[in-house]
DNA sequence: GAGGAATTGAAACTGCTGTTTGAAACCGGT
DNA sequence: ACCGGTTTCAAACAGCAGTTTCAATTCCTC
């Protein structure tokens, strides 16, 4: 019997977890089935129970791996790394639409569990990416923000003002099928992501400028 | 043979309608089970089977009557109802944030199958929901959007925008947990609503300015 | 090579889903 | 009171979910 190519990242374990992060990144968590996940890895349905102990604990065990991926793939831009802070916004965008857009890119799963995970959270697994990847990003949009409009907005209106720029990079992805349907699918390409995120930065930044503009004014 | 609707009020068949509404727009087609709407509705499993055919077929008629609901209770501002494009625009973003985040007062149940109907659709009724639903909207936010910036925007990057619109209306309501566990919860109330609403077309009105201005000095 | 731990395997378990069945109950018209 | 259609009911169906069991196998160490 020739030996398969054992390296340390052909054991059961490893397979395991790269199917599961293909059927939950594809499915979500709870459309996504442990069989399907074991054929798909070759491995018996017993495996996750011992290897990971239960399907929640493997989509968790995913998760870390997506995290760390997201971080090491392509890092996000933070606004001290650039002189004007609406480029800062520009370079942000198009990182964020990438991560969230792209299908085989640099992310090939964050993203998707992203998407998945903001519109039907995990309840074991919401704080662990809220933690991991929603606070991060939010907390950079909003350091962006600060800087375009000089910030002193209301509390409420800020957040709002900072969810509506994360609005505009997670809509194309969330509402996929109807965008689709409406004869205006998504980019899939990595340029075609960039023209779109150029789009969106540009309407954001005049947006923001709007509410600096109202703040110079008082 | 089922028979054809009755009009009364507390049939069974319009117990079930009621229930049914509820479930599906807590949790979505998927999610919500036969046997808790039959619960709720204090009727059989079976009923389901006599007076629809089955669970899909339910589903449909919950949204028949969604949009009917839709349409007559608050009706879709116009464009020609209004002198200024941009004031057209502050009133669709607030009727339309009030449609997809109010839980009981207009809009019962519309917004929430929308919400649920957008992120994951359900392959019978995404047709259904987008001719009745998503493509009005749509149409009409792009009518408003040509209003404001002049339209000959590129095809592609003119959607993009309509979308942009859009996205800001609707992202507080997919991403509702996710907010609320970065501490900013989305309002429920009327009043909450359109201070939101007054924010959001503050910033798409000036997104807006900027590509109208882009369209000038060409 | 033998012993013992680590890993895999097929099958069954519990519990849920939407659907179907066929008989019982109900109800209005004769 | 009877009939015939309409409506309800409990129960079972087939199927899939995640989990568990425990024997069989593989692997490593002595």
């Amino acid at each position: 019997m020739p030996p398969p190519p054992e390296t340390s990242q052909d054991t059961t374990r490893h397979r395991l977890l790269h199917a599961a992060s293909e059927e939950f990144a594809r499915d979500g968590f709870t459309a996504a089935s442990v069989r399907a996940i074991c054929d798909a890895a070759d491995a018996n349905v017993s495996a996750v129970k011992y290897y990971f102990g239960s399907k929640e604990k493997l989509y968790l065990s995913v998760w870390e791996v997506a995290a760390a991926e997201m971080v090491s793939k392509e890092p996000m831009p933070r606004v001290e790394d650039f002189d004007d802070p609406r480029a800062a916004l520009r370079a942000f965008i198009a990182w964020f639409m990438r991560l969230v857009l792209t299908e085989k890119d640099a992310h090939p799963i964050a993203g998707r569990l992203l998407a998945h995970e903001t519109v039907a959270p995990t309840p074991g697994a919401l704080d662990v990416f809220v933690r991991n990847c929603a606070g991060p990003i939010k907390s950079e949009v909003a350091r962006i923000v600060d800087a375009i409009i000089g910030s002193r907005l209301p509390g409420k209106q800020h957040g709002d003002v900072v969810f509506a720029v994360i609005a505009l990079c997670v809509n194309a992805k969330h509402s996929r099928e109807i965008l689709t349907l409406l004869g205006h699918p998504p980019p899939t390409t990595r340029a075609g992501i960039n023209r779109m995120a150029s789009v969106m930065a540009d309407f954001a930044i005049s947006g923001l400028d709007g509410f600096a503009k109202q703040q110079e004014t008082r």
